[in-house]
DNA sequence: GATGAATGAGGATTCATTCAT
DNA sequence: AATGAATGAATCCTCATTCAT
């Protein structure tokens, strides 16, 4: 190719993605276990014996979108909560980011909650992250709660179903901050300030 | 067979309900896609034959084990609030059934989410009976929430967590009451109200 | 039942005839290969067990519907033809019996034709009395026809499609005269003669 | 491979024709509903899951074996009837280049009978031809029968019959012309005549 | 790298037949 | 005899994966 040197590192990259992007339609439509290979590697308008030039198993693809998901916003999250000091806010940031993402982008939404809520792997890294945030929290007495347990099934709770509603197109603009302002409201936080912390504008995403 | 007369009319339902209950077994060890049609047999100690004699297809038991997991409890649990008052302990008691039937019967919770959270049917079913009661709640002031889609993702999620760490035997004797107060907390009730009333003695399941 | 010993051991036999008559139903229907057991059953409004009561195995009900369908006329019009002398009419009857009969019971003409043209068992016993008769005809020099193999495919050709034709509702009443006439001709009958003969009234069925 | 490019445009399309005629072998032993997919895919060669690349179903493959049976023949028949005038040759050329193949090739004449005496779509396709061109004939006075559907019956029959009969290797050389004499004189040709007519030549199939 | 035909083990479904009641 | 549940071999079809070009 005659813009040379530059892009050609990037091609398989780039041919991966394309694979990675398909897998997530195909799977927001049929779910995860109704994907035949071939239904993937024709809707990245590739043949089906490419799609091994690229991954070695359907096992690895399906790890290679789960990264994905993750990289697109678990560590942008992570990044943009940052500077934040009150665990309340990281909270309503998380809950926020994730919700917003899934109404604009319905089929990463989708997929992430089925992942979420089935391949371990998924729910483990996000569940992590929270439980992190959420540990603090109570340590601080920044929230009032039972259990850690209890703690963590409340806020992915309302985070994954509201990414579903998200990403079903049930919701309206500010559907990101109700559902916030109820994660809050569930860990201790009064009412009042729940919601002011959910209506906060969010902070920028740093860039990477 | 002396037992006679009594068993005679049941026993293409018994053999029903063998595939069904082997089905979710299986359904919760192996994944609702991953569990071949014999191995659900073999299961209820069956050939694979039989399966055939009573559901036409692997999809028609899947609808059979969604109705008969719903049966299991949504009705009971409908019957046993019927006569409190309150909003709030309607969705405290049914929160708590839920998450106290997943907790002694793993299986039955595991399934009950797994499909809860993927096939429609289910989640509609679920969706429905508790829409109806946080409805009420809101029109009669005793919830305040943002909008309904809201309190029906938050009530609907933590109940779902909190199902699964209850069947995964992550949970304490105490948590379906932690998970039910977290409810009413992000539906506006007062933590000291929500505590209590989440702890309030369950009324009895009558008798069918 | 009050009728008492006369039909008492006709019950068995009467409960056979159902099931050949059921088949008979079900094979004009769906082909012989794609009729199983329990649709025959269930047409004949038995359970599938009572079935193997009566024929040890599948084949051994096609054979008792052949024999059937084979009794039902083969021999009726070997004996309507006893007294007649002419070999063209015979030729002639046998032909008009078969489409007549098919046209009054298409299930029954249907069947016929399959199976005479796939079941070997049928095909022979349908194609002995032809060839018997038509070389008969030869050897009187009756017929004039290029070879005994000619005249039996144009004959059995004729009949076999006259009779679809016939079963399947696309025939005049006239039908069973004119394909006996046309297969006259190619036997080389003079064309008014074949005509005549073709017309005339069918003798008589003798009881049995 | 050095044979290179002249070969490679037509791989798919090989294999397609090595099913078909494959499944033709099996179907002229076994019958058309006695053949496992897998038969035939070994007949041919090939894995069962081969078979799948190329026919989405067993359905599909016998539909392509009736349009492969179709093209092999009756359009070179059309064609080779082109030039003639006289219905009376459009038939005779007709059945005896049918009668020809079967003997020819017992195999496609086997199938060819099984599929157009059962199978709609291939009678209808037989049938159209021949009824047009005995519709011609009928209406130029060349044919005096009584009714269309009588000499429709009549044609078909000793075609059908005496394919079968050259098939199962029954007849000398002759039979072709024997049969095609049969019928003429069945659609009213004089005797002398149908029988020169059945004897000439046969005009060369013209390229494609 | 890309292509698409080939592979074959795995899973769903059908159906003749047996058997306990 | 009748019943209908149970059986399991046979069959259709799917799909992850390999391979020659």
């Amino acid at each position: 190719m005659a813009v040379g040197t530059l892009e050609r590192p990037k091609k398989r990259e780039r041919t991966q993605l394309q694979l990675i992007e398909a897998a997530m339609r195909v799977f927001a439509e049929k779910g995860i276990g109704g994907a035949p290979v071939q239904a993937i590697a024709h809707e990245a308008g590739l043949a089906n014996g490419t799609f091994y030039n690229h991954f070695a198993t359907k096992h690895e693809l399906i790890a290679a979108v789960v990264g994905h998901l993750m990289d697109t916003v678990s560590d942008q999250i992570a990044a943009s909560v940052r500077g934040l000091d009150d665990p309340a806010e990281w909270v309503s940031v998380a809950l926020r980011r994730f919700a917003e993402k899934a109404r604009e982008d319905p089929i990463w939404g989708n997929v992430t909650v089925r992942l979420g809520s089935g391949v371990t792997d998924v729910s483990e890294r996000i569940t992590a992250n929270m439980t992190r945030d959420l540990d603090e929290g109570i340590e601080r007495g920044r929230f009032k709660v039972p259990t850690r347990q209890a703690a963590a099934d409340a806020v992915l709770g309302v985070g994954l179903m509201g990414m579903l509603s998200a990403s079903s197109g049930r919701t309206g603009p500010e559907h990101a901050s109700h559902i916030s302002a109820m994660a809050l409201r569930s860990l201790g936080i009064d009412p009042t300030e729940a919601n002011e912390i959910a209506h906060r504008p969010l902070p920028p995403i740093p860039e990477e």
